[in-house]
Parts: C-alpha cells; structure tokens; sequence
RNA sequence: GGAGGGGUACUCAAGCGGUCAACGAGGGCAGACUGUAAAUCUGCUGGCUAUGCCUACGUAGGUUCGAAUCCUACCCCCUCCA
C-alpha cells in the first residue's frame, strides 16, 4: 500500500507513545481493516473535552477505513482502575448502563462516523466466565510483573496495602484485547501499563500482540492539573455553545496551542502558521478565538460559535450584560426583602453570609450599580438586573 | 489474636484546658490590574430572623466555671508482629 507512511504520519500525530515503536508500521502493511480498541469507564458518560482527544484518534483510524471498537468496561467497572484512589463500586444494573451507553452514544457520534462505530460491553463475555476460568486467566499473569506497575510498585515498596481484586483490573482489560482480537489499543499515558498487559496476555492466548498507542491527558483549564470533573477544570462537550466558548476563552495563552495540538481538526501546519502570526503581533486572543470557534462549532454548529463569539465580544469588550440570564421571581416580605435574601433566593449565592461578604468586597451590583449597603431593601414590584462577581446575573422581580 | 499510630473545615495540616469559628499551605471566591487570561497585589473563605445568636474538631457520655484539647465507652482507618 502506498498511503501507508501517510496514514503512519496522522495517526502517530499528537500521541505519547507507540509501543513497539515500529509495530504500527507492521500492522497497517498487513493491508486489513485493523481492530482498533479503546476502552471507557462506564460510570462516567458525561465527557469533556479531555475524553475527546482519544475520540479524534480513533477517528483517524476510521477515516482511514479501520475497524475501530468502543468498549464499555461495564464489568472492570466493578473493580474500579486501582490507579485511582477508588475501591470496589457496586456493580451498575443492565438498565443503568444501556442509559449510560446512550448518553456515550449521543456524544461520540459528534466526532465518530455512527456507522464504522462497534459499541461492545466487556460484560458480553466476563459476564459468563466461572470461576475457573477467571482463575485460568488469572494464570497467565505473574505477581512479579503485576508489580512492576509504578502505582503498586510505589504501594508495596511503601508499605502500602494492595487488595487482590485490584490486580484483576488489568488483566481483565488485558483479556478483552484476546475477545477482541485486537490490533491496537489506545488509551491516556495513565493507561500504559494496563495496555501493555493486553499484549503480554493476547501473546500468551496465542493470538499476534496488540500495537499500544497512547495519548497525552490533557491539561484543565487551569493548565497545571489534568481535566477531569472533579476538579471542575473541564468542558463538557454537552455545555451551551456560550459556556463552553468562554471557557475556552479563559485558558492561557500557552495553554491554548496545546489545545489546538491535541483538539484541533486543523493541520499541523496551519496551527503553526498561525502561531507565527501571533509572534507577529496578532492578538493571541484572535486565535484562541479561532479554536474556541471550532470546538463550540464541532459541538453545536456554525451557527451557534458565530453567535457565542458575538456574545462574548460584547459582554467583555464593550462591557455589556449578557443577553440572556436567568429570569424569576422572587416573594418579598412584607413588601420588600433584605439583598441579602434577595440574592440567597435568586439562587446567586449560598446562603446569607456569603451575600454580606460578597457584598461588603464591592461583588454586588444592581443595574450596573455597586451596592454598598449591607442592610439595602429592595421593594416589592421591581425588576432589575443582579449580579454577583463577573459572572453571575439574574434578572429578578421581587413580588 | 497481640502491640502501636491516627480520625480537625473543600483538601493537606497545626493546635493538646480558656485569647478557637479554630495557625499555616493549597484550592476556591471577590476586588485592583488586564485581553474574561497568566503573573502580581489585597481581602474573604460555617450558618442565621446579624454589631448579637446558633452549630461545629469520628460517635455517645463524663470531669470542669470553661474541652478540639483531660477521662470512659463505642465506631472507623493505618502500621508492625502472629
């Protein structure tokens, strides 16, 4: 095949590592449709952008006519990565992760073609496996090896309590590749070892090792901290087009040309040409706007960036309200009601002490207007704009 | 089974009878500066019917004028030995 050193450029694109290093190349001379597999937490459906740097990879491979396989771990789940702080989860019931698997579904078909898309459930044949086959798998791997993973490494030299179901993870995800058959795997540099397994394990079933391929986690918002939930330095890839547009607004300028490496659809080359431009003397901003145009535009649509970015321009260049904010109703007492309830019960802040620090930092304002008036009451049948910080409004009317 | 260590606010972590709504750090929020950024500076970071009151330091009791700090029991976590 002649294309093969082209597709070898834009599939290694933006990875960490490929492992062994010329195994990819091998593969793709075999001249088939590869098996490529990526596995994913069952219990987490809500992507963000994070997630997705994986998800354009494997639309790579299938954009050059491979074979690529979403797996929901739905039975390692139970066992939770031992490279997080998690133990044993409850196992979710059938209807919990078919909903699970739907809401995946809806959200990779953004960057996957639905069609060259296998969803399977590492359940469909962990599920029926007795106990002595799991001890037969088990068999194929040695603790020796087992520790040789940095996480257990660290805990057994330390002292540190491992539990024995959490050397299952690995190879359970290990014997998925031997179900699969498959010929590669991606995953986060956080997934190697697990991956790594996979070939050891898909080696000893008899069966030609996979090629492990891994992506660089991307960095949150704050640019130090790898994205996840829980850390709310994340973009949700179901966030509203102006959300999601200033988020990606507010990450750094270094920051951003990471992001256009490993989110962006544009080629290397127009990412570094326009990076030239900036060392020019363009606005960096000008060209975080172009990749927050693009995200909210592969998310939503053109239509939607186009008026996201009009949004953001007027709010924070010209200093205008957001056109739309949250409107409602508040009950007054007596007539009128304290600021401090006010905002409580808009919702704008937590509770009323929170509203009197607020306030008393000068964050408080009505109709543009500060309040410095902690004991400020406002009369019944008004309507008027509150905000909270630069980012909190509401549209309220005390009745 | 035995010995020891520990459970403090979002996280880490001080405090070991009063001045503790609890040092410090991180995080978060707010203000200033800006490009809504980063960096920097400043302040805040339990609740309320709010210049006072209430609830908080694993749980339940006790000692004391007064306890996160002392005592008792219980629960949980960790380490070492078996």
């Amino acid at each position: 095949m002649e294309n093969i050193k082209e597709q070898l450029q834009e599939l290694v694109r933006g990875s960490d590592e490929v492992l062994p290093e010329d195994g990819l190349e091998a593969k793709l001379k075999q001249g088939r449709p590869l098996v490529v597999k990526a596995g994913f937490d069952p219990t987490a459906p809500d992507l963000h952008i994070g997630h997705t740097v994986l998800i354009n990879k494997m639309r790579q491979f299938q954009e050059f006519g491979h074979e690529v396989v979403f797996l929901i771990g739905d039975f390692t789940g139970m066992i939770g990565d031992p490279s997080g702080k998690n133990t044993t989860r409850p196992p979710l019931s059938v209807d919990e992760i078919k909903a699970n698997a739907e809401t995946y579904e809806a959200q990779i078909f953004k960057i996957l073609d639905e069609k060259a898309t296998r969803i399977d459930f590492n359940s469909r044949w962990m599920g029926s496996m007795d106990a002595a086959g799991l001890v037969k798998l088990a068999s194929h791997y040695t603790v020796a090896r087992m520790l040789e993973r940095d996480d257990f490494n660290k805990r057994y030299t330390g002292g540190q309590p491992i539990s024995i179901h959490e050397f299952l993870y690995p190879i359970v995800q290990g014997y998925d590749s031997v179900a699969l058959k498959a010929d590669v795997e991606l995953g986060g540099t956080d997934q190697k070892f697990n991956l790594l397994v996979g070939r050891q394990i898909q080696q000893d079933y008899g069966q030609e090792p996979q090629v492990v391929l891994t992506m660089p986690l991307l960095e949150g918002l704050d640019g130090v901290q790898k994205m996840s939930k829980s850390l709310d330095n994340y973009v949700g890839i179901t966030e509203a087009p102006g959300e999601m547009f200033g988020k990606v607004m507010s990450i750094s300028d270094e920051l951003m040309w990471r992001y256009f490496e490993l989110l962006s659809f544009r080629t290397l080359e127009d990412i570094a040409a326009l990076r030239k431009r900036v060392d020019e003397g363009l606005n960096p901003r000008d060209a975080k706007f172009e990749l927050a145009r693009e995200l909210v535009e592969r998310f939503h649509d053109a239509k939607a960036a186009k008026a996201a970015q009009e949004a953001f321009i007027a709010r924070f260049r010209e200093g205008a309200m957001p056109d739309e904010m949250p409107e409602l109703s508040v009950k007054s007492k007596d007539g009128r009601l304290g600021i401090a309830h006010l905002l409580k019960e808009a919702g704008l802040v937590s509770s009323t002490s929170e509203a009197f620090r607020m306030i008393k930092q000068g964050a408080v304002r009505i109709d543009g207007v500060r309040v410095e008036d902690r004991a400020l009451e406002i009369d019944a049948g008004s309507t008027c704009i509150y905000q909270v910080g630069k980012r909190k409004f509401s549209r309220v009317s005390l009745t």
